[in-house]
DNA sequence: TAGTGGTCTAGACCACAGC
DNA sequence: CTGTGGTCTAGACCACTAA
């Protein structure tokens, strides 16, 4: 694999960069001197830097230049994957056990987690790895968004990737945080007070609540890895 | 503020894929069909269609033409800021409290989370906000790539800080789990069996180690929140 | 005010994969 | 084979701002 000439550039000056061998707050060299030395066109050269200001690493001011930027420890790219698809990578047999299920009707509220906008269904279960509990799971999804919802069997399947393959999404929000297991307990089979990850998202297609869910790990049974590497073009 | 033209091609194709309108899988006109649309280059049709593969909502396939992207949720881009920009943010004040700190000399090792690459300095701290403690750090240097740190005193400043403004651009990999305070609850005034979040990261500049660290959060005091619309694939 | 980045044009050639 | 995206050129004008 050859690599194009702006793929050249931007290797060129993020090892200068990664290397230290141009320290923050430096000034490099400018669009048109770069293009001389590249021997090529403006937009070469921007292109390659502006892969590397999207990715943190430069900054640039008009009339001024651009400048190395100062390291920050600000995002992380969390894979945040399909539960069933963890399972089966490890190698283990996985199903969804379903507790329970209701509908919720426009204006009854389970709790506060999900705005109230029209009908609802409420799922509790847990996912199941080599007859093992992994992770419980409570899960709201609003019909008007993913109608199909009121017929799907999600004795088998899990909600998630039913979802998944049914309902189109635009945009979801994540938050993560320590509790212990309480109530949990006993539907994973742990101790009350053993400490569990929670994984709570919400997910909107537009502006209508698609789901909310809540997911339990079992502090010993499950970790979220997040790389932080430079990002690279298609 | 006006959209430049390429924001306002993207702009129409991300709302057309948004609302549905434009299903997955479906075809969008190809550069020269929106190229005679917008009366433009092709390059400023490349850009905005670029910018929305970069996202994820747009596939391109030579010769078949660029399709809507199925969504899929793979991951999120979570928010690991630093800590004392979090406190302060609160509008409480900061302070690192150093517990202890040490030189380990190479081949000796305190554990084996960090590979044994010559010396290291240990360093054990709180994070306090407002007078109460915040979170645990127990971090290791390395000499080698941050050699100043021998010098540094971290009885105010976090080394975390420190060490952002002293060591130029890295590559860092996190880890988060849940665990209890254990023997870090008196350092932190909770209860040994409290639900802690344990974020762990671990840095290198080029193939150097420049430090670990693994931060405790009781679980009430701190959550990680990751906001998302489909991103960056590799 | 001069130099920088920001954007855009109207072409061009190429590689590749569907037809 | 042909249409598609992928890349590049050699200019251009503009907006902004630091000098």
């Amino acid at each position: 694999m050859t690599l194009t000439l702006d793929q050249r550039i931007r290797s060129d000056l993020e090892s200068r960069i990664r290397s230290g061998d141009w320290a923050p707050g430096r000034r490099i060299p400018t669009e048109r001197e770069l293009m001389a030395q590249y021997r090529c066109a403006r937009m070469t050269v921007g292109k390659a830097i502006g892969a590397l200001v999207s990715e943190g690493l430069i900054e640039r001011r008009k009339k001024a230049g651009s400048f190395v930027a100062r390291p920050q420890v600000r995002t992380a790219v969390l894979e945040i994957p399909d539960i069933a698809a963890v399972i089966l990578a490890r190698g283990e047999t996985y199903r969804f056990e379903l507790i329970a299920r209701r509908l919720l009707v426009a204006g009854e509220a389970l709790d506060a987690r999900f705005a109230d906008t029209g009908d609802r269904i409420a799922i509790d279960g847990v996912h199941v790895a080599s007859d093992r509990p992994f992770a419980h799971e409570h899960r709201l999804i609003g019909l008007a968004a993913a109608p199909g919802a009121g017929n799907a069997d999600f004795r088998e399947r899990s909600p998630g990737s039913w979802l998944l393959d049914n309902v189109p999404w635009t945009v979801a929000r994540h938050r993560i945080t320590a509790r212990q297991a309480g109530d949990l307990a006993t539907a994973l089979g742990v101790p009350r007070v053993l400490a569990c990850l929670q994984v709570e998202r919400w997910t909107w297609r537009q502006a209508d609540p698609v789901t909310y869910v809540r997911q339990v790990f079992p502090g010993d049974r499950y970790d979220l890895v997040a790389e932080f590497s430079p990002r690279h073009g298609p």
